[in-house]
This record gives C-alpha cells, structure tokens and sequence, in this order.
DNA sequence: CATGAATGAGAGTTCATTCAT
DNA sequence: GATGAATGAACTCTCATTCAT
C-alpha cells in the first residue's frame, strides 16, 4: 500500500533521476553529434572555398557563405582562420595515414612492401593535389597561433609516421637505420618534385606522366639497392663530379 | 646683321627640323634609358621585398616605400602588382640562365659536364629560395592578366633553356632524345623535391643536407647511365614491383 | 479498504487543496530564493569581471563565462548589460552605505563624527576604485534603458543616504542646513577629486598621498568652523579675489 | 650675341632653376597647408563625434562620414583610432595653456594671481567638459600605440605646465616649495571634484553652482595661508581627528 | 531555467588602384 | 613622370542579443 502511495505522489524515486539523467545523457550525445557534423560541414566548405582559391584566396567570409552561415558563426567552430587550416591540415594528414597503413604489405619481400607503401603516399597526393598546398602553405605562410612550435611537431610526426613503412622496407633491405633514412628522404624529395611539377603545369613541357616517372624511380632504386647488397655498398663517388 | 637675324629668328630650315628631330629622339632614348633604369629600382625593390615579406606580404605600398616612390607613381612602371611579380619572375629566370649558362662545360667528359649543369641551377634555387616561391606561386596562385598563355609559355621556354644543357649533356652520355628528356625531367623533379623540403623546413626532420643528397642523385645517374652503355639499357621492370 | 482507497485515488478535498497550494508556494519561494542567489552569483561574476577589465572591456561573455553560464542565461537575470551595470551600481552603494553606517559616530563629538563618516566613503572608494568608475561610467556613458530617470534618482537617493551623516555632523557643529549642504559638497567633491587623480595616475606626478590630503582637507574644515563659530560666519570674500 | 642665344636655345639657366625651385617650395608648401588644414577638419569632425557620443561610442567609421570620408582615408592622416585621441588631447592640452597663460598676473598680489589662474583652468573645463573626459579617458583606457611612456610624460608635463602658474603663485605668498606642491595638489583636485560632480549630474542634487564652491574654495585658502603667515604654519592637527 | 546555435551589425584596419594636379 | 589624396571593397574578428529546444 505504501508502495502505491510513493507512485501516486511525485517524489522524484530513483528510477525517475535515472531515467532523467539517461535522457539528458542522450540529448547531450546527440547535440555533439550535431556540433560535430556542422563543424565537418564547414570544415568542408573551408576546403572546398581553398581549392577553388588557395590558401590566400580563402575568406571567412567565402566559407560561411558556402556553409550557409553568417562568418560570426564560424567563431563557434574554429578560433580562428588559421585553426581552420590547422584543422583541414590535420585531418588532411589522417587521411594519408590511413591510405598508407591500408596499402599492401609483403612479408619476405620488402621490396615490394617498398613499392607499395611509396606508391600509397604518393598516389594520395597525386590524387588530392590540394593536400599538397594545404601541408606546404600552413607551415611556410601562416603561423598558427600560440601552437606553432607544438602544433607542427605533431604535424611532423604524422607526415613522418606515413612515411615510416618506406623506412622500415629499406632497413628490412639491408640498408642501416643512417642509409635508411637517407634513401627515404630522396624517395620523398622526388615524389614530392613530381608532384610539384604537375600541379604546377610545369611537368606537361616535358610531356611526361609523374606516375611512370615515379615507378621509375623506386625501380631504379631497388635494383641499385639489390646491386650494392651483393657487391657491398657503393660509393656514390661524388668526388670525380663535383670536385669536392 | 642677317646671319646674326637668321641665327635669331628661328626659320625652320630641313637641316634644323632634322637636328630638331635628332635632339628629340636622343630625349627620347635618354628619357627610355631613364625609364629604364628607374623601372629596374623598383624591380629591385620589389625584389627586396619580397625577399624579405614573401608573396602575399609584400604590398604596393611597401615597394614604392622602398624604391623611394609613392604608390601612384609605381603604375607608371608596372600595370598592376601581378606584372611586377610577373617581370620579377623573368627576371630571374634570365639569371638563372646567366648561372647555368656560366657553369663550366667538359667537352668529351659529358658526365663532368651534366654535374656542373646541374648544379648550377640547383645552387642557384638552394641560394636564393624566393625565386623558387616565385614560380609557384605566380603560376598557382595568381592569374596574370591577360598575358597568361602567352606568357606562361614564355616563362617555361625560358626554364627549359635553363635545364636544356643537362639534357645535351644526357645525350651526348649516350641517351636517346627521349631518354635524355626522360631523365632530365626526373632530375629536375628530384631537385626541386629536396629544395622544397629544405624551404619549408621539412628536410630538418630528416636531419641531411639537400646538397648531399643531390649530388648523390647525379652521382647514382651517372653510374647507373654507364652501366646501361655496357649492357644495353636496362627496362626498370616496374611490373614487377608495381603489379602493372 | 476505503480508508486505503481515498488515500489512492486523488479525490481533491479541501484539505488537499489547500496542501498543494501550500506546497506550490513553498516551492515558489524556493525558486526564488534560489533564481536570487543564481542571480548573486552572475553579479559576482560581473564585478569580478568589470574589476579587471573595466567597464567596457567587461563583455556578457566572459561575465558568462565566470559564472559557468552560457551567454544566453544570463538574460534569464538580467534584461542587457546595462541591467547587470546598474545592478552591480546599486549593490555598490549598498555596501557604500553599510560602511559608513558601520563608522564611529561620536556623541557630543561632531567634528570627530565628521571625520570618521568622511573616512569611511573615502577609504571605501579608495580601496575600491571600480566602484568610482562605475558610478560615472554608467551615468555618462550608458542610457540604462527606459528606467533611467527613476532609477537615477534612486541612485542618487542612496549616493545622499552614505553622505548624509556628515550634513549632519556639520549642522550638529553649528552650520545651518544650507550651510551645512554646501560644506558637505565641497568636501565630497575634494574626496572625489583625489580618488580621480590617484585613480588616473595623476596624482603621482605631484608624489602625494591622497589619503593625507583628504585628512588634511577635513582638519582645515574643522578648524575653520571652529573658528567660525567664535567669531560668527566668515564671509570669504570673494568679491576682493573674483572681482564679483 | 651670345647673350641672346643663350636665351633662345631652353638651356635651363641658374635662374629658370631658381624659378623652378621657388615654384615648387611654394607648391609643396600650398600642399602642407592644405593637408595640415584637412588634418585639423578631421580632428574637427573627431572631436564632434566624441563629443556626442563618448570615447567609446566613437568610432572611425562616423569620424570618416563627418569629415565626409572614407574610412581608408582616415589613416592617411592617423595612424590609428588611438593617434586621433592622443591629437585631439595633446590639442585640448594646448588650449588649456593658451588660456591659462592669457590670464591676468598681479605683481605684488600673489593672492590674486592664484585666484586668475585658477579661475583660468578651472573655467576652461567647466565650459568644455569633454576635454576633461578627453584627459582622464584616454589615459585611464587607451594606450596610444608604442608611444605609451613617452606620450604620457609629455601629456602630464603640458597638464603641469598649465597648474604651474598656481603654484608659483602660493610660493610667492610665502609657501615652501613642498607645500607649494601640496596645496596645489589639493586645489587641483578640488576643482576637479567640483567638475565632475557637475559633469555627471551629481551636482544637481546639491543644488549648487561649482562655480561658487569653487570660488569658496579659492577663498578660504587665501585666509588660511594668510593666517598662517602671521602665526606661523598651522598643523592641521590631524591626529586628534583621525586618531593618527 | 539553461543551452547551443546563430544572427547581424559593427569594429579597426589594409590594400590595390585611380586620378586631378 | 610623379604626387598626394581618396576610394571602395575587402579583411578578421567581437559583441549583445534572440530563440528553438
């Protein structure tokens, strides 16, 4: 009896302040769903307004009006211009992550893990060109704010962790951690002009695929690598050339 | 009296109408050298500010600063800023040239030859890495009015010319028009690959020279192309490393 | 059964009736107490604010902020800013007048009276200059909306409450009311002037104490009045100095 | 002969240089007269809008539309919203000088040039109230970019400048140079007391003129200091009032 | 009552460019 | 050819305030 009386008169039980709280839970998971996918949609619209207008080109304005806001509204998102580079350049930077670590590996066959791991990054950025911009723009033009040095420590560290299966292909070669790391920074540097020639409409002069030429490069590079291997390293020899 | 009259009175005589003449088109040439020199101050400037503010921060108004003018009076030299970074661009594309160009030639000894060449125009971007930014940037980001195509086409005549000694010096190590081509456009990426890196401050992470790095890359070109001579030339075989 | 069956089913008596409107106000009442100390709470918050940054570097914002309030909320208080200004104002010199209420008063002692009301509404200002600034600030700058009138007088009805015990100190010395009113105003505008000059950085440029002007001020009034009071009122003669 | 062909032949003479150079000081000096006078009509314009609506209620935007500009064209004659406030108090500061200079000095009457010059500074803010604002605004809020020290020490000599005149005035009634100071400290803030009070409409509820309190003021200081000469310097005997 | 989202106006400032003189 | 003045559009960012939920 006492018991129906507890349900008759609204004293807030315990499975009341449960359910309450269930449901606030609820509607604060959905409100930050929501927030994040509006901060996606303007993030969105920020990379769209950059690849029609670069980075310079890029207005808060223009990217509110293509995320159908008013630019106040942006500051709800972003702290400012910058951050929403910083943003775009971060995730820009997963996304790379992401395609090298799907990309084939081969056990017993560095080589081949080699060509797969350097064709993933490169073939992102042959893709998605504008991530180029993005990676080489931030760092140089703008000085995201109170974070720099941080910021592009981290920033360093994801370009460095796609490019880290190329490395460990190379040592898994025979190369030293020391060649290593020397043979994987020219293989990026040459991506890297590759792509920099195409992008910029220099590369058509010489009426050549950047692919082919890239192919060509990490070809050229375990051949030589398989030749040292046997042979013992080999002293590039700069001397009789460059006088030094 | 009447010579004194006639040297008095000015009758226009044909022997005076032509000094007339004369002394205006010597007006003419000095003032044209006058213009001249003065547009080279303010191309200087430019060039200075730039240097020191990069593309987008360099402003008119700092330039005409600096060149000890106003504003207004830069229009009489340039149309617009686009044309001064426009003519800044040729610019120093002529002395890349005059760099090349002044890098010395091995006859019989073309591989000396191709190391030289390359380095020179290498040396020249790694030494003054605005001029690189100008090519990217006017070509990307801007859109010079008008004079786009004609002008692009100019401007990539003018970069070829800079690389075409190493592509001679390709062919004469034995390589075919297209090979040489080939090669030299790798070069070129490769090269371009590692100054950007080293601008942009991500050769740091790397911890290696740039110049290292592509002195080795000729010099691993240079042994691999005298390999190929003595046995033909090697098909890379990228079908086996790429699936293709 | 039945007995168990009324208390069941909410059959509303008067009884119950009267209960449950006992409770609503209970409720109310709670409410209110608590929506009045929430409002406390946001007013801290902006006193807090307004100390630092001053009356207009103050924004809703941040007042929010402090207040562990969403901008928003703060509306549930206050109709705009300039509410929360007039607020903060009225509480201002709500602990003005408990201040100098608190003072000594000295029976048969007027002079000492005078002296103790004084101090105590000067040392309030002086270690409170915010709230110096407050009472101008609002006054001059801000229209707080549509009350001011009433609301100023009010202001100024309490401003004349924290004053009035030394009017009254003067008269208890033997002023008449319009004699004592004009000593009261010029010593509270001497008061206000050195708190302004301290206040403003001003005062230093003269390397003196406010506190021991003000004191030196109040000892010159009273030996005059005394002086005064034995020889009957002292003209001060303008009209020698002004020539009025 | 010859005489005369040089006249005929535009060889420029020293005298056509001389003409030359006499014409263009005069333009440049046309050209600095105009500028300066449209300077003034936008520190004109600056100084109505202040007026009407506060330091901080002004803004560049308005100042522009007075002085019938764009807004851009504001900073062709300040460097910032900041240098305008600084010239118009710099202005307001000379002004003050100006009248207080033009005040009447009475030989052999110190008491009477007291009373001038301080009737001088003390009418000038009472007739224009805004340059009070102007001096305390600025100083207390606003901190004129880089210049902040400097600026200041100068804005609070030219305020000295223009108090000095009392306070040589109470050292030739017989004053030490420390009391000098003190006395005309207190003078100083008593007159700006008084303005406030006015200024802020606090006055009105004393229904009194400031004039009048101040005049008072003036007066009582004379007697006292005239007293004191004869009997030697009173001690204001605080320690009795204040239990020092 | 409180939130989170958004608005719309406005702030100061910079810039390439034009033009009468 | 060069100046000084001015434009007008653009910029990033801040703010008090409103409102559906």
């Amino acid at each position: 009896m006492d018991v129906h009386l507890n349900e008759l008169i609204p004293v807030p039980s315990e499975a009341d302040a449960e359910a309450a709280r269930e449901q606030q839970r609820q509607r604060q998971l959905r409100q930050a769903a929501m927030s994040d996918s509006r901060r996606a949609l303007v993030l969105e619209a920020a990379r769209n307004v950059f690849a029609e207008k670069g980075v310079e080109g890029a207005s808060i304005r223009e990217i509110a009006k293509r995320a159908a806001y008013t630019p106040g509204a942006i500051y709800s998102y972003f702290d400012s211009k910058e951050a929403i580079y910083a943003a775009l350049l971060a995730e820009s930077l997963e996304r790379l992550n992401q395609e090298v670590s799907a990309a084939r590996a081969h056990r017993q066959q560095p080589a081949l893990t080699l060509a797969s791991k350097a064709q993933a990054w490169f073939g992102f950025y042959a893709r998605n060109p504008r991530d180029l911009d993005l990676g080489f723009y931030l760092v140089q033009g703008l000085a995201p704010r109170g974070l720099t040095s941080e910021f592009n420590h981290q920033l360093n560290d994801r370009l460095h962790d796609a490019l880290r299966p190329c490395e460990h292909a190379l040592q898994a070669m025979g190369l030293s951690p020391e060649a290593a790391l020397r043979e994987n920074t020219a293989l990026f540097a040459h991506g890297v002009g590759l792509l920099l020639l195409q992008h910029t409409g220099r590369i058509r002069m010489f009426s050549q695929s950047p692919e082919d030429l890239f192919q060509d490069y990490v070809a050229h590079l375990v051949a030589r690598l398989g030749a040292e291997q046997a042979t013992g390293p080999t002293e590039p020899g700069q001397a009789d050339l460059f006088g030094g």
